[in-house]
DNA sequence: GCGCTTATTAATGCGGTCTTAACTCGCCTT
DNA sequence: AAGGCGAGTTAAGACCGCATTAATAAGCGC
């Protein structure tokens, strides 16, 4: 993922490019609205952190141009933390807002929690639905008040599937989305793990209400 | 008022001496720690504002070599957030810490509530969950009433899970938040840390009944 | 500079977890 | 009714992750 950031000041734009890149991210900095855009049309960023307050044309007027022709996720920098601002700032189709002074991780935090949410996928958070809990940030997973007994598979795999319960998910489908786009494994692995949950969550074995299977389509999770 | 400042960054440099002496102080500046004591021993300031991070000789160092004959107030400034540095800083005389990048004012607040400093309240608070209590300004934890030797990677690392009790942290994310952004040492290097942790806060040995492992994910402080 | 404490890395062993494969069952189609 | 396909189930082996220990390096006080 591309991020290119937009400040003035060389000390936040070493800062946060170190912890961005330490995140993962491939950052593109610039110190000027007019260097900005030019690595915006160069490299394409999937988000923008711009300051607010530039030299010469100030990171409104940067989000202006680039909201011309791109939807691309934008966060702003800025000193100011008044309403009057976030309002303006929204406004002109900033997507969300940092007040400096900002700490590294809650930034990175938000980046990575826009760009989950322009990518489809939502933030990570409790999932309750009927007598069973899911919190990924304990990572614990509790039916019926006792604590479930998960491995990391099957947690993952128990989390997508009640995350979007009702929704069925052909195999490959989950492989792609909870094992990963670069797991090169058999489809009938995802059976068994749906057998191994199912033996754990399912009142009576052999007929399962909770992970149901859709013949010839896949598997969904039932509320 | 005489407020001295170090720091290599002449962008720090001035920025700030500016917006000090609008404040009304006397701004001394030095851009190593060998300039600084100079300075410090010609002009005896009351307060004095450190970059940690200074070419030879390090924050740190000058410090300590000042505390040695004097108690006046400190102010360090790093680009490190970790709490680890936050409570070796502490631990070696520094008042108060600002974390980089931060904000002109912010700082010029903290100088002012520091020469004000009645009782000087921390940013850290102590942490008590069960029949454990932790003190990073006394720099204690305490276990059932009795006092626990801690190296300063241990206490560090258990004050931060222990601060954010069941949520669970990957070794990366542990890296980042106890060890500090600019640390390189292997994820493998947690392991030994909470391996040691156990032995000195579990009771029964290979039953960890706070410090939990999540396989495949990381370690979380159950209360 | 010396010795002690602390931090980090590397190596090893163990145990859990994942994956595959084989076999079975059931449903649908012809 | 038979064949084929999809899914359930189980066991076995490979693989991975963690705990633990020892060895080395680095920091610190004396």
């Amino acid at each position: 993922m591309k991020v290119l950031l937009v400040d003035d000041e060389p000390t936040i734009l070493e800062t946060v490019e170190t912890k961005l890149r330490k995140e993962g991210y491939s950052v593109f900095t610039a110190a000027t609205a007019e260097e900005g855009m030019r690595l915006y049309k160069q490299t394409k960023p999937d988000l923008l952190i711009l300051d607010v307050m530039l030299p010469q044309r100030s990171g409104y007027d940067l989000c202006r141009a680039i909201r011309k022709d791109s939807k691309v996720p934008i966060i702003f920098l800025t000193a100011r933390a008044s309403e009057d601002d976030r309002v303006s700032g929204l406004d002109i189709g900033a997507d969300d807002y940092v007040v400096k002074p900002f700490n590294l991780s809650e930034l990175a935090a938000r980046v990575k929690a826009l760009l989950r949410r322009t990518t489809g996928e939502t933030p990570l958070q409790i999932v309750e639905t009927g007598n069973l809990k899911i919190d990924p940030v304990r990572h614990e997973a509790v039916l019926d008040g006792a604590n479930l007994t998960l491995s990391p598979k099957e947690f993952a795999l128990l989390y997508f599937l009640a995350r979007h319960a009702g929704q069925v998910f052909s195999r490959d489908t989950l492989l792609d989305r909870v094992w990963g786009q670069d797991a090169f494994v058999s489809s009938r692995t995802v059976d068994v793990h749906v057998h191994w949950l199912r033996e754990r969550i399912e009142p009576t074995p052999g007929k399962p209400i909770r992970l149901v299977t859709v013949r010839g389509v896949g598997y969904k999770f039932v509320a």
